[in-house]
DNA sequence: TTGTAGGCGTTATCAT
DNA sequence: ATGATAACGCCTACAA
C-alpha cells in the first residue's frame, strides 16, 4: 500500500495525496476530508525511508553514546526525551547510538551518520567525534551538540566542576573541618579528561578561601571509581593521616558510599567524627542512613538543553558556536552535618 | 557525493561500485581495490535512506519502552546492545523508541514502526502494541518480540514470578519464620498486569508447602512502589499484626529499602527481629547495611535473548510462536540472615 | 566481469 | 485546486 494506491482509491492523484500529508499547497476541504479519511481506513503511513530519500535528511536526531545502561546515560537521554514532548515536535524521532567502548564503532558510528545523512542534529555524550566526521558534519551542516566534552568550534554543554568542587568544600569548611581530605580519579591525563582536575582546582580554591592549607597527606586517588575503592581510600587516608575529619569524594557517590561503609565499621561516626560529601546523586544517596550529601550532576537539566539546541540548529544552522556551562548543586543530606 | 560520482572517479559504473559494497556479484580483485580506495579517500558512505527505500526494509531493529531513565530498562537494553555485537549483524543499527507513557504516543510510534517499515523486527519492553499496529507488523512479517508482557499468537519473554516469590518466600520459612508478610503492588486489574498476583500466588505456595496458613493481617498491598509506602508499609503490618517477623517485599527493592529505613528507625533489629527479602535487585540493595536480599530479575539475559530472537525470526518468518520463561534468581545478603 | 535500464515511494516544480 | 513529470540515491534483473 503506497501513496498512488491511496492516490487511486481516492480519485486524485498521489501528488495530491502527497500535499495532503504534508499540508502543503493549496487542497480543497472537500478532496481533503476525503483522502484523509481513505487513508485513515487504510491504515496508511508512508514509507520513511522514501520520504528521507526525497528530503535529502535523515529527519532524527541522533543521540551517540559510548553504551546505554548507566543511570546518567539514560538520566540525560530521559531529559532529551522529555523536551522533545514539551516542543511538540516529538514526531521527530530520537534515535541512539552506543559505540559500545570501542574507538572503532564510534568512527564508524560517526561517519555513517554524518555521510549516510542520517540525522538532522546529533548530540554526543562524553565523546569526541573524529576529524573526518567532525568535517562531514560542518558539509553537511548537521549541527553537533557535545555533552561532557569540548572540543573548538563545536557546540558544547558542559558541568562547571570547579563551582561543584568548591561548594562542597566550602561548605565543608564552614561547618568547622579543618582536615579536609579529597578523593579523586587520576589526573594530568588526556584520556580521562579534565574532569578530576576541575574538581580538584574548586576543592583548592575553596580550601585557600577557607584560610586551610593543601595537605599531600589528604589527597587520594582512585581509578576506576568503585565501591571498593572508597573503602580502601578511607584506610589509606586514615593512615597517612590521623586527624582527617572530613572527605569531599570528587570521584563519585559510588566511592563515596564505600567511604561510608569503611567508617562505619571502623565505629567511625558519620558525620560527628568525619563528615562526607560526595559527587552525582545517585539514587542511592538518599537511601542510606545517613543520606549521603553529595554535588547533584545537572543530568536532566543538560539532556533537555541538548535537545532544544539541537533542534534550534537543524533549523537554523548560522548561529554561533556556544559553550553552555551548567552549574551543579550541592544537596547537602546527615552525611555532611 | 553519491555512488555515482564514485563510480565516474573509479572509472566504473554504479552497479560496479554498488556490488563492492554489498559485496554482490563476481568483481575482479584489481577493480574492487581500486574502488574502495576511492571511497575510503572521499569518506563515501551511501544514503541509509536510499539504500531502505530500494530494500524495502528498514534495517534495524526496534526497541520500544515506556521511557529510558530506569535501571530496568537501561540493563535489557544493554544485553540487547550486548548481544547485537556478538553475532556480527544489526551491528549500528539498534533503534530505539520511547513512548513516554503516552497512549497516544505508544500508537503513533508502533504504527509508524509498522506501517511506515523502518525496521525489521521490534522488541517491546512492557507494553502492547494496539491490534491495528499487530495487524500491520503481521501482514509486513515484521516479527514482535514482547518483553514482560503477553498478547496471544505473540512471542513473548517474561520472568517466573510465580517461581521468584515462591523461592524467597521457602527461604524465609526454612530459617524459621512464621510470620511472613507479603508486600505488594494492586492486583486484578487488567492495566497493572498480572506479576503481583503471580508473585503472590508464590508466596501462597511457599506458606503452604511450609504448612503456614495465610493471613490477611500480613498483607499489604502499595501502589506506587515507592521508598515511601515502604516506610509506611511497616507502620501499617506492625499495627495489624505484632507477631511479624519477616517480610517478603514483592513490590521491589526501593519499596524494601524502605521498610528496612522505618525498621531501623523503630530500633528493631534486621534481620534478628524481622528478616526482609526484596525483589529487583537494583545497585542500592547491595550498598545499604545490611545488604538487602532480594530476587534478581534476569533483566540482562531477557534483553539477550529478546535479540538473538528478533534476528532469527526477521530471518525466518515462518517459526512457532515460542513463550520464553526465565527464572529469576535469589540473591541472599545480610537481610535475610 | 561489467553495464543498461527500470523500480522503490516519496517530494518538488511547473503547468493547467 | 489539481495533475504530469522529474528528481532523490540506491538496488538489482538481465543483457552484453
Amino acid at each position: 500500500m503506497n501513496i498512488r494506491d491511496i492516490a487511486k482509491l481516492a480519485g486524485v492523484t498521489h501528488t495530491t495525496v502527497s500535499k495532503i500529508l504534508n499540508n502543503k499547497g493549496s487542497i480543497s476541504e472537500e478532496t481533503k476530508k476525503k483522502v484523509l479519511a481513505i487513508i485513515k481506513k487504510n491504515n496508511f503511513y508512508p514509507s520513511e525511508a522514501a520520504r528521507r530519500t526525497s528530503l535529502g535528511r535523515g529527519g532524527e536526531i541522533a543521540f551517540v553514546s559510548s553504551k546505554y545502561a548507566s543511570p546518567f546515560i539514560s538520566t540525560v537521554l530521559e531529559g532529551v526525551e522529555n523536551s522533545s514532548y514539551g516542543t511538540g515536535k516529538y514526531e521527530k524521532m530520537l534515535s541512539t547510538y552506543s559505540t559500545r567502548g570501542s574507538n572503532e564503532i564510534k568512527d564508524e558510528t560517526f561517519m555513517k551518520i554524518a555521510a549516510g545523512r542520517l540525522a538532522d542534529a546529533v548530540i554526543v555524550l562524553a565523546l569526541k567525534p573524529n576529524e573526518d566526521a567532525m568535517k562531514e558534519f560542518k558539509k553537511s551542516g548537521i549541527p553537533v551538540i557535545l555533552l561532557e566534552s569540548r572540543m573548538k568550534g563545536v557546540d558544547s554543554i558542559t558541568v562547571d566542576n570547579v563551582s561543584g568542587a568548591y561548594d562542597a568544600v566550602s561548605y565543608l569548611a564552614k561547618s568547622g573541618r579543618k582536615h579536609i581530605a579529597l578523593i579523586r580519579g587520576v589526573t594530568g591525563n588526556e584520556e580521562v579528561g579534565p574532569v578530576p582536575h576541575d574538581r580538584e582546582k574548586g576543592y583548592k580554591k575553596a580550601l585557600t578561601e577557607a584560610g586551610l592549607k593543601t595537605d599531600k597527606s589528604l589527597l587520594e586517588e582512585v581509578i576506576e571509581y568503585t565501591f571498593e575503592e572508597g573503602r580502601a581510600a578511607l584506610d589509606n587516608l586514615l593512615a597517612r593521616n590521623k586527624k582527617t575529619n572530613s572527605i569531599f569524594c570528587a570521584a563519585g557517590d559510588i566511592c563515596a558510599l564505600g567511604v561510608m561503609q569503611r567508617a562505619q565499621e571502623l565505629g567511625i561516626k558519620i558525620p560527628q567524627d568525619i563528615s562526607i560529601i560526595g559527587f552525582d546523586d545517585i539514587p542511592a544517596a538518599a537511601l542510606v542512613k545517613p543520606g549521603l550529601a553529595t554535588v547533584k550532576q545537572p543530568v536532566y537539566e543538560m539532556g533537555k538543553r541538548a535537545f532544544t539546541m539541537a533542534v534550534d540548529y537543524a533549523e537554523n544552522k548560522f548561529l554561533d558556536t556556544v559553550n553552555v556551562v551548567i552549574k551543579p548543586e550541592l544537596i547537602i543530606r546527615a552525611s555532611a552535618g
